[in-house]
DNA sequence: CTGTTAGCGCTTTCAA
DNA sequence: TTGAAAGCGCTAACAG
């Protein structure tokens, strides 16, 4: 019917002249303020109607100076965790009335700086970043908070004056998951999915050392081990190469470990697929434990012992510290809150009766 | 250090005022063109940096008439479907160096609205679209085509004359998993996942009915299964739950089904967990299709036998298709992509020799 | 190489 | 109840 050529929108200056109106009585029209004449009222909403009026947002915002808007930026929309994320911090924030723009940022500080970027240069009121830190995305991120931009991070290095952070007990869970193979009876522990570079800023890692240091363990580095030579920071299913060969390589040691400890689930997968292509079996020959009890935790065979990590509340808290930022309700300093873990044990580290 | 007080951010006239230039001359600076001396440009970026100065692209947009940026709405982003599209389309936008914006819309037609409106209120240069489709959100899409958004729908259903559509094949993809469990020999296969109200929109169930009709089987209605009373329309993982319940109730029949297809793989997943739970084997007692193929159709035990759509070329079409409108280069009329499926046979429905 | 003018589409403010 | 004026922050187009 209509030949819908790439025509000009109307304007809300069309839609006044059509109506033989002010601009100024359609947009009260519109937005359902002020005072206007029934009949001039409905005058106006034909015309909108007739004419396929739409406001535009931009000029809307730029006189408003606001936009109800936050940006959130994950560096991973395969993985559960950014989902869950996701989903809660959407859900906190449609209740108080925001709108939410994701924004994926997959492989580079380049792609986490055009997410950033074009967040902002939509005047979002607010920026949460779930991305895995890096160091000139680091950069751009200070040069926006130094320019008055709220942001909260969640799960991600990042220090600012003005930022405040969210996070999973990383070190804590690392611990816990350590800990219970230790008491499990397990002397040999290795860990997979630490690269070289990243392993100080790992606390999952950091825990699993804490933990065999206060039982007295002494730590074989053979027996951490992760992508050779390339960063660990490549997204989602990927890791599962990397539980797959570290397993691998970990059951060929002279020596091989009783137990790991993998970096997450989907690492703890792939060391499981390891483990029963060498004809071994879980948890008798090697106990499992994995990081984030996501849903593939529980259809592996055997069931993964996990640890879990707050997501929702992570989601809930990241928005609520970034909305109270955006109305002024709160000092300028940087708050920090870190959220417990819990230790999900399954048949991967304990066999069932 | 710097309290950093929400005080007003810098303008481009601002930073022309404390260098001494005129506003222009800093937007050439910023932007890169247009000829600006060596000595002027260190100026500029100097005072850029020391107030911090960020552009406002809500007021260079609105000049510019142009975001370069496309939204995308999905339902449910736990979705391995939703995600496997996001990642294609941002890609390929990406590419041509465009920016997406995500919004989740998961349960009702007021998110639909919500998002639609959020993403054309930032003036998005186009939207792809992959919620289910109702009715009061088909409406407002149509009024955002007629106001001459571009527009392409994936996977959904809905029409409009200026608005592509892309989706897979999922009549053939449901008859050729029907087709290959009556290849298998079996004559009683169910179906799980169908509510009551959908069943006509289920191409899957289409493609299931006319694979039994070719064959010659009678169709009984006890083995069409799903969600009672309620829509099917629960976003992601509770899908689950009703392939358990639906499955649970056919084995509950007088005569129960040696083979179901489960409206997808999740709902296959539920599907499992309740023949295991009855103590039934799979595939020996009852075979199980799934559909999407879901990282998740690996770790089934058995393997999942699932139909696989093209998510990744879903994607990459959309977003051409999307592209090609927003420069133009396309006539008005509506477009249609059916992509085809492939049925990936695992152990679900064959044991393994 | 740099500046001036005008205006994107809307809303705030004040006046009628 | 309605309108006029001004300007949000930026850039295209032209002038110097």
């Amino acid at each position: 019917m209509s030949r819908n050529v790439r025509r000009k929108p109307a304007t809300l200056t069309d839609v006044a002249a059509t109506v033989g109106v002010a601009p100024m009585t359609v947009s009260r029209v519109i937005n359902g303020n002020g005072y206007v004449s029934e009949e001039t009222r409905e005058k106006v909403l034909e015309a909108v109607k007739k004419m396929n009026y739409r406001r535009n947002g931009l000029a809307r915002n730029l006189k408003r100076q606001k936009t109800e808007t936050v940006g959130l930026v994950i560096g991973d929309i395969s993985n559960p965790f950014s989902t869950e994320l996701a989903n809660a911090v959407r859900e906190s924030l449609s209740f108080r009335g925001y709108n939410l723009f994701i924004c994926i940022s997959e492989h580079s500080a380049k792609e986490d700086i055009a997410a950033f970027d074009s967040l902002v240069d939509h005047n979002v009121d607010g920026l949460i970043v779930a991305t895995r830190s890096n160091e000139e995305g680091d950069e751009r991120l200070s040069e926006i908070a130094d320019s008055g931009v709220p942001i909260v991070v969640v799960g991600r290095d990042f220090k600012h004056d003005s930022v405040d952070a969210v996070s999973a007990d990383n070190f804590n869970g690392g611990f816990e998951a350590t800990q219970h193979l230790i008491d499990l009876g397990h002397k040999r522990i290795g860990f997979i999915g630490a690269g070289f570079e990243n392993r100080s800023r790992l606390k999952r890692l950091q825990g699993y050392l804490a933990a065999l240091a206060k039982h007295g363990l002494s730590v074989d580095e053979r027996l951490i081990t992760g992508r050779k030579g390339t960063s660990d920071d490549v997204p989602g299913y990927s890791t599962e190469s990397i539980g797959y060969e570290g397993m691998k390589r970990l059951l060929s040691l002279p020596k091989r470990p009783t137990a790991v400890f993998a970096r997450n689930d989907f690492t703890a997968v792939g060391a499981i697929s390891a483990v029963k292509e060498a004809g071994l079996s879980i948890p008798q020959d090697i106990a499992v434990v994995g990081f984030d009890d996501t849903p593939l935790a529980l259809h592996t065979m055997p069931p993964l012992t996990t640890v879990r990590q707050p997501m929702k509340i992570q989601g809930q808290l990241a928005a609520e510290m970034l909305l109270r930022r955006i109305t002024g309700e709160v000092e300028p300093e940087a708050e920090e809150k870190i959220l417990d873990c819990e230790l999900i044990i399954r048949e991967s580290t304990v066999s069932q009766v």
